[in-house]
DNA sequence: CAGTATTTTATGGAAAACCGTAATGTGATA
DNA sequence: TATCACATTACGGTTTTCCATAAAATACTG
């Protein structure tokens, strides 16, 4: 079992609830920060102490406050925790259910399992630790591992979120093309960009491009 | 202090939290339900039983899952509830900060407390159940008090909010008149869907309805 | 390298949105 | 009832978006 964790949390009540599933896994030694920053100070100071964390629970969102802060998402501090210490097992607990973003956590950001925030969570939580404390597969709460491995045939990449933040800028359609080019962004003629547009609001079955913008900010693809 | 309470919140972690919060104000009899229909039934059982809830706190939004409900937010929870039993404390906790969604708790769901999650939340949380305790005024937390009552000359009404939403939901403006006039909604012609569309691109600032429904989308008003 | 497919760009016309202005309707007031 | 203020509707012209088609550029293949 792991000996020494580390919870990135900002919200108390959250944090009130991990730290019973943590005490019920017989886990005595366990910290949590209510900030990325800190959370990251604490891994590095632990290291050099030479008493490393071994399981880091963390976060997605973090409000914003008064603080100025280095590291404002568990996204950015899931990263660069994963390079200062390659091998902690890493736990993201989120609400976050969009697979595209959990997908690109296992594959870039390098967790070890993923925990939906809901009615059983923390059962799922202990369950993770439990796995990932003597293993090293993967750990996906149940809700989610449908979700993850669908696969539309049409992926949206970079470009298409480019055009739709742009969108929901304000920005119209005749100008995307010209910051585009300023930004040395290659397909940039008023031509491609109206194509996109019209390719997204056929994939997601907009009606017109404001359709289109709000289903895109439903979904927190922007 | 309150004799019985009912928390109407879904994330188990969070419950814990909540939990820990009465114990330490030495509250003991209280249950939690996860589902704002179950709630519901426990508040009208517990009237007809003779032994009424005195104060329920209840986040405002439920996970969807494959259970079927009836109410399936903690607006309508709580304006339920209010009509069951006028004389119950209640108090919203949640993330909720658009001071447009947080004034209309106060005014048209009668809410007596409002308490935003947050790193402090559950020291504000037992502030607000010590004061609704003992007296009739209202509880918010410090960070929403200044939010809450800025008064931007204009308000927003009904009405526009009902625009707004037709225009999310890819409606063209031609269209959103007739659907009007379908409902028996007042004015309805395509010039004053028109102006009022212009009217809240000028407040919003927005450079078009596209950025329009974005803004609108990011501010909770959609 | 020629030939073919795919992507990007260009173009023009139709539809929708945008914008100002004028006409009409409605309610309050004296 | 007359008048004023204000909201609603009507209308026309301009701009932007939408959409189909075609040309040009690029990538792929044998």
């Amino acid at each position: 079992m792991f000996k020494k964790v580390l919870v990135a949390e900002d919200f108390d009540s959250i944090n009130l609830g991990i730290e019973q599933a943590l005490k019920d896994l017989n886990i005595v030694d366990f910290q949590h920060s209510k900030y990325c920053d800190d959370a990251f100070l604490k891994m590095r100071k632990a290291i050099l102490d030479h008493e490393p964390y071994d399981l880091l629970i963390s976060d997605l969102s973090f409000k914003t406050d008064h603080r100025e802060v280095k590291i404002a998402s568990g996204d950015e501090l899931i990263e660069q925790v994963r390079a200062l210490q390659p091998n902690i097992k890493i736990i993201a607990y989120s609400v976050e259910d969009k697979g595209y973003r959990i997908k690109s956590l296992f594959e870039n950001s390098g967790i070890n399992g993923f925990v939906l925030k809901g009615r059983n969570s923390i059962e799922e939580l202990k369950k993770a630790i439990n796995l990932l404390a003597v293993s090293d597969q993967r750990y996906v709460s149940s809700e989610i591992a449908t979700v993850i491995q669908e696969k539309n045939n049409y992926e949206i990449d970079d470009f298409d979120v480019l055009i739709l933040k742009q969108l929901s800028l304000g920005v119209p359609q005749d100008d995307i093309g010209a910051t585009f080019k300023e930004l040395g962004i290659k397909p940039n003629s008023k031509s491609t960009i109206e194509k996109r547009i019209a390719k997204l609001r056929d994939f997601f079955k907009a009606n017109n491009t404001v359709h289109l913008v709000a289903i895109a900010k439903d979904m927190g693809i922007i």
